[in-house]
DNA sequence: TTGACGCATGCCGATATGGGCATATGATTG
DNA sequence: CAATCATATGCCCATATCGGCATGCGTCAA
């Protein structure tokens, strides 16, 4: 299976998994608790086709959790997986909080960390 | 320009810019300071046209600032735009220290949060 | 001016996406 | 069993991806 890379699936990682808006939006909607398919397909306006794809990637990278409700399917969350994703968006907080106002400042701040290497 | 929408581009959104593991690799590296485009295609372990591709995708989505330095065009972090992305999955931070270990304790859990709605 | 170096861009190929739509699969009820 | 509701899948299309490779372009040195 030497598969001739392209784009990342957006099963392969969490990363992936969370860079489509419509899935952010289930994750979230999610906080509130349980959701049949459909229930989530109308509130995020989306069609239910649409919305059991979105949680089929969710499920795969284990962001989301289903069971069986008679007739329906739940999905719940599973928030774990977005640990490590604001862990290390967390690993660059004291740079954001950096001043990039004035460039020269920028530059200067720049060459200075070059130097301590 | 009607777009018949197929997986957002990856210069649409940090999100996107960030599902891509070299470009984490590339932001990670540039924490240590500017580097130019060979030097970084080298540590990485990637070609000089392949990291000039991300760095493009990571400026188009403000997460790069480059300058001009004689021959060589330096790349330096410019994080601001990843603090979206810490807030965003900082939103579930209470949800991934739930346990999860039981199922049980899990399917009580999300009947009990359905009810509160 | 001519090279050489550093980087960006263009083109190609293989792949996977996400939306729309139809339909298959499952479970429930009468 | 048949009809129905809830979901999952399959297929098609247009698009953009990422990698490899060649090449264009700007800058500096001899």
């Amino acid at each position: 299976m030497i598969e001739v890379m392209a784009r990342a699936a957006t099963t392969s990682d969490v990363f992936n998994a969370i860079a489509e808006p419509q899935r952010r939006d289930i994750l979230a909607l999610l906080r509130a608790g349980e959701r049949p398919v459909t229930e989530l397909a109308q509130e995020l306006g989306m069609t239910q086709p649409g919305a059991s794809k979105h949680l089929r990637v969710l499920r795969e990278v284990g962001l989301v959790r289903d069971r069986k409700a008679g007739k329906q399917r739940l999905y719940g969350l599973d928030a774990r997986g977005l640990r490590p994703v604001h862990e290390w968006t967390g690993g660059f907080e004291r740079f954001w909080n950096e001043s990039f106002d004035r460039l020269d400042a920028y530059v200067q701040d720049l060459k200075q960390t070059r130097q301590e290497e």
